[in-house]
DNA sequence: CACGTAGTTTAGAATCATTATAAACTAGTT
DNA sequence: AACTAGTTTATAATGATTCTAAACTACGTG
C-alpha cells in the first residue's frame, strides 16, 4: 500500500473527502522522518514550489484547519503575527529563541513532570504546553 | 505620596515622560489590589469609560508596549486573534478555559517545579510559561 | 520666564493575517 | 449518467496591529 492511498483512506476515516489537493499536502506534512513546524505561508511556498498545479491559499487555510481539527496537527502558543502548526503531535513542549525567532522541539522527556495542583470547578485538563523562551 | 507621583516617579525612572495619558493608563491598570489579563482593546474602554478625555487607540497602543518593553506588563502567549496582556509580572502560568475564551493565573505555587534538561548551545532560558487548556 | 528640542499624542492610512462569500468544480452514490 | 454534498477557488471583507506625519507637550537651558 502507497502512502497516497494510505493519506486517502486516513482521510475518508475522518470524513474528508481524499482530493488531490489533499493528497498533495499530506505528501508536504507527513511524507517525512522529522516532524516540523511551519506557518501556513510556509506551507503554501513549500506545496507551491512542488508543482505546477497550484493550489490557492483559501485550500491551505481550509485544510490545516480541518487537518488540527481531527488531530494530524497541533497549533503553537505563541506570541506572533501569524499562526505556528506543528506536525508533531506527541505531548511535548517549545523552545522559542526569541531573536532567531525560531521553535525548537522539547520533548516531553526533556522536561520533568509537571504537576498542577490547582483545581477548577467541573473543568478538566485538556494539555499542558510549556514555551521556553531563549536569549543569547 | 501619592499614587500620581509614584507613577511620575516610575516612568521618569524608566526613561518614559510621565504624561497625563500614561499616568491615566497607570492608574487603570495598577491601581488595584488584583491583577488582571485585558486585550488592547478592553484596556482602551476601560481608560475612556472612566473620564470624557479620551486617549487615541494609538496612544494604548504605544503605551502597553512601552510598559511591556519596560517589563511593567506582561504578555501572554496565547493562540488568538488578538494580543493578551498581564499586569501580573510574577513569574506565573494560566489556565486557558478553552470554550469561554478565559484566561485564569496558576501562580508559580499551584505548579511544581519545571525543570528542562534540554541545554541550547549560547542560549539560556528567559523565561518558562505554562499554557494549561481546560475542556468540561 | 521664554525658547528650543526631543519625546509624545493623535487621526487617519496602510499592512497583512485570517475569514467570509459565492460560484465553479468534483468525489462518491444511486 | 445524474445527483448531491463536499470542496476549491478567486476575490472581497474583516480586524488587529503598525505606520505616518503633523500637532502638541514636558522639561532642560539661558
Ligand atoms: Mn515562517
Ligand atoms: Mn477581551
Ligand atoms: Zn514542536
Ligand atoms: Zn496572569
Amino acid at each position: 500500500m502507497n502512502l497516497v492511498s494510505i493519506y486517502a483512506k486516513k482521510l475518508r476515516n475522518s470524513g474528508l473527502r481524499p482530493t488531490k489537493q489533499r493528497i498533495k499536502i499530506c505528501e508536504v506534512l507527513f511524507d517525512t522522518e522529522k516532524t516540523f513546524h511551519f506557518s501556513i505561508n510556509d506551507l503554501s511556498k513549500i506545496v507551491n514550489n512542488k508543482s505546477s498545479q497550484k493550489i490557492s491559499l483559501a485550500t491551505i487555510y481550509n485544510t490545516v484547519h480541518a487537518f488540527k481539527e481531527k488531530g494530524y496537527l497541533k497549533q503553537i502558543p505563541l506570541n506572533a503575527n501569524q499562526a505556528y502548526f506543528d506536525t508533531n503531535i506527541s505531548d511535548h513542549h517549545h523552545f522559542y529563541d526569541v531573536k532567531e525567532k525560531k521553535l525548537i522541539d522539547l520533548d516531553n522527556s526533556d522536561v520533568g513532570p509537571i504537576n498542577i495542583y490547582k483545581k477548577i470547578n467541573g473543568k478538566k485538563i485538556k494539555s499542558v504546553e510549556v514555551l521556553v523562551k531563549l536569549e543569547d
